[in-house]
RNA sequence: GAGCUUGUAGUUCAGUGGAAGAAUGUCGGUCUGCGGAACCGAUGGUCGGGGGUUCAAAUCCCCCCAAGCUCGCCA
């Protein structure tokens, strides 16, 4: 009705002369009962004429030339110095109810369809979600969390606009921080200390503390290098030793600021300020690192002070060897892979870790359909022979110390956004891209490189129509430099779809995360947090029914835990970084999640009561058709496809979790205004009918966003 | 220093060129009802600032300000 008027408004604009369109909106909220439809009129005004004369005139010849308009009449709004005009239009009332009425019956059959929910759009067509993807070197906690939950969700949404989904995780199981992980973990199993928590948690403690020994022999032997004389033992920094680093730093940060000062009396060219630029960046770096010994002196303290056993156990045993070159002998000989020892030494830390992270996985309602090791892509050769190609390449160049470096010439990045067609908005990076280090000076690859490998890796396994990597937006560079190599490999189709699902990292209020320090919290103890709060709420309200199980309540209380924990990290839009107040999440009446699952739980007491006995086409929909409630619940339960295609074309999962959120006020409200089980006959039927659409659309939504809906709170 | 992201009600956020919205907070109401974890009302805004494009800008462009992130033989 709204396309079908509009398009009568249109052909009585062009027969009058006019040479614009317009398009039908709904009317605002104070002009609600005096008309339906609005349109603006500023734009159809020829500058010389006052628009509120060509509303007031044009109103006129819309009222008698269209007779589905009952009423038309201007109105105008003052928005700064201008004056918004528009015609509002009530429809004739009679022709209005019909159209309502027919409205509800499609949604309703919509909804109510075996589909619903449910697309075949993208059928035979398959997507790769990767997500989570944590190192397998401390346990889950709920800044990764956010990345499991968008992860999850966008994964259900995509499978339900008709794609097969394949969800992978991707375990860096080789590298720097599990190389000294391991190392700590095989002391701790010669003394035959045994993990006293989950192991993941355990794992996580050494990991700092091995971090802690490894990052402070770092800054000694780069000390060294600096020819700073700092003390001898490998592990531990003076007093003497902070205040020498530091002496050395702040020389060398004022002499380069000397330069900076001296550039700047010079003329002001683009070289010059590249210059400066370039010391700036350097100045940056220095300060960066002038304060690394500090810290770590500071984290070795407080981890000792807080897991004294494996600190002392772990330390004693360090002491014995030289950490930075065991470790290097470890990664090297688990990259080739051929030391059976090394290799299940690495692979049973990884195992333990990934098991204990499935579990904690499972309880938040996610699942994968692969885990793949980096070791595995390592010891195919693939990185390997990606490399050789790239080093064939004109902008990669081979430099003395043995390494490769690929770099990004203006004309190759333009080439590729041409023909790889590439929307300059999705572009992140303007400017100058930085190069690209393919390889160590041994000659083994870097961790860029295999995500090369890794990425080619998916798209010729599975022949996914698209890649989604999600990945926090730290990683924007890194994850755009993959796309020109990949490009220039021939691999065109990789290169325009492996997309970079961007979203921005947690903080805690009032609280600091960091895996380095061990300090975090998991998302284990975010889950079982939750779920103490809600059984104690549950009990507070004397919530316990009569007939209840154990195993019921247990199903009761997961859903409100599901839906407090994983609804406030999908509810806003991914670009936004979040502060997670735990006191507000936690509490129920402040968080969307549970009143999502009340409304829900509230559909089904009546239900419970009472179910529709007739058929839909059995009753006359006119009587609702005035029924505000019931309008804005249709409108709104007919949006939901619309939605859906939203949050997939905008990576925005948020879009479902508002849409969820705004039907259960919308039903509220309609709890509320309009009491079910005492109404006449009639009413009552359509009215039950319209909870049985509602609570299927809450229902469905919420299992998009991973959260099972129950019929009882 | 450069680039990216963010900036809207006390707070948390919707709002992608057309009439400034919700939740929460605060204050005040509804209560023996189909489940009060609810509903209704009031309160609260130079949309970070300034310029430009447009009949029309929170929205597009430019400059500035603030916060965060990134710029490694780490991943």
């Amino acid at each position: 009705m709204q396309k079908k008027l509009e398009s009568q408004i249109n052909e009585l604009l062009k027969n009058e002369g006019f040479k614009k369109n317009i398009r039908l909106d709904h009317v605002i909220k104070s002009l609600h009962g005096k008309a339906e439809f609005a349109f603006i009129v500023n734009p159809l005004a020829e500058r010389s004429d006052d628009p509120f004369l060509v509303a007031k005139s044009l109103s006129q010849k819309i009222m008698d030339a269209i007779p589905l308009v009952q009423n038309a009449f201007p109105s105008e709004t003052k928005k700064g110095k201008h004056t918004l005009v528009f015609i509002n239009l009530k429809i004739n009332p009679e022709e209005l109810k019909k159209y309502r009425a027919g409205n509800i019956v499609n949604t309703l059959k919509d909804v109510l369809s075996e589909n619903f929910g449910q697309s075949s759009k993208n059928m035979g067509k398959i997507v790769i979600v990767e997500h989570t993807s944590a190192n397998p070197i401390a346990p889950i906690h709920v800044g990764n969390l956010r990345n499991t939950i968008h992860g999850d969700t966008f994964a259900r949404i995509l499978k339900a606009t008709g794609y097969e989904v394949r969800r992978h995780f991707y375990i860096n199981d080789v590298g720097l921080q599990i190389g000294f992980t391991v190392i700590g973990y095989e002391f701790l199993k010669k003394e035959k200390l045994y993990p006293d928590v989950k192991f993941d948690h355990w794992i996580g403690k050494v990991y700092a503390i091995m971090n802690s020994f490894y990052s402070i022999q770092t800054i000694k032997q780069n000390a060294r290098k600096k020819d700073i004389p700092v003390s001898k033992s490998r592990y531990t920094l003076t007093a003497t030793d902070l205040k020498k680093i530091d002496a050395y730093y702040t020389d060398k940060i004022n002499e380069i600021k000397k330069e900076v000062e001296n550039l700047k009396k010079e003329k002001n060219t683009k070289a010059t300020k590249q210059k400066i630029s370039k010391l700036n960046r350097q100045i940056n770096k220095l300060k960066e690192e002038s304060k690394e010994a500090e810290k770590y002196v500071a984290t070795v303290n407080s981890l000792k002070i807080r897991f004294p056993e494996l600190f002392d156990i772990l330390k004693k045993n360090v002491k014995k060897i030289d950490l930075i070159a065991k470790t290097s002998e470890y990664l090297e000989k688990y990259e080739k892979g051929n030391d059976k020892s090394i290799n299940s030494l690495f692979r049973e830390l990884t195992d333990w870790t990934i098991s204990a992270f499935k579990w904690t996985l499972k309880r938040y309602n996610v699942d994968f359909d692969a885990f793949d090791y980096e070791s595995d892509i390592t010891w195919n050769g693939s990185p390997k022979k990606i490399v050789d190609k790239l080093a064939k390449l004109e902008n990669t160049l081979s430099l003395h110390d043995g390494t490769y470096r690929f770099t990004y010439p203006k004309q190759l990045i333009n080439k590729m956004y041409q023909e790889l067609k590439l929307d300059k908005k999705s572009i992140p990076i303007k400017g100058d891209i930085p190069d690209l280090q393919l390889t160590r000076s041994d000659g083994t690859a870097l961790y860029p490189t295999k995500d090369i490998a890794y990425s080619l890796y998916k798209f010729h396994q599975f022949n996914p129509e698209k890649v989604y990597n999600v990945i926090s937006d730290e990683q924007t560079l890194p994850q755009f430099q993959l796309l020109l190599p990949l490009y220039l490999l021939g691999e065109k189709h990789a290169a325009k779809n492996l997309i970079h699902y961007r979203y921005g990292l947690v903080e805690l209020l009032g609280r600091k995360m960091s895996g380095r320090q061990a300090i975090y919290i998991t998302a284990d103890e975010y889950y079982d947090e939750t779920k103490i709060r809600a059984r104690m709420a549950k009990k507070a309200a004397f919530k316990q029914f009569e007939d209840e199980t154990w195993e019921e309540e247990e199903k009761l209380l997961t859903a409100v835990t599901l839906a407090s924990t994983r609804f406030p990290l999908i509810d806003t839009d991914p670009n936004k970084k979040i502060v997670l107040d735990l006191d507000r999440e936690l509490d129920f009446k402040r968080n969307p999640g549970p009143f999502i699952l009340y409304a829900h739980a509230r559909a089904a007491g009546i239900l419970r009561k009472a179910v529709p006995r007739r058929s839909i086409d059995e009753i006359d929909w006119k009587i609702l058709a005035e029924n505000k409630e019931t309008i804005d619940i249709i409108d709104l339960l007919a949006t939901f496809e619309q939605r859906l295609m939203d949050a997939v074309n905008d990576m925005n999962p948020s879009k479902i979790a508002s849409w969820c959120y705004e039907l259960a006020q919308k039903f509220m409200k309609f709890y509320e205004q309009n009491p079910i089980l005492s109404a006449e006959e009639q009413t009552k039927e359509a009215l039950l009918w319209v909870v049985t659409a509602l609570k299927k659309g809450i229902a469905t939504g919420l299992s998009i966003l991973g959260i099972p809906a129950v019929d009882r709170l």
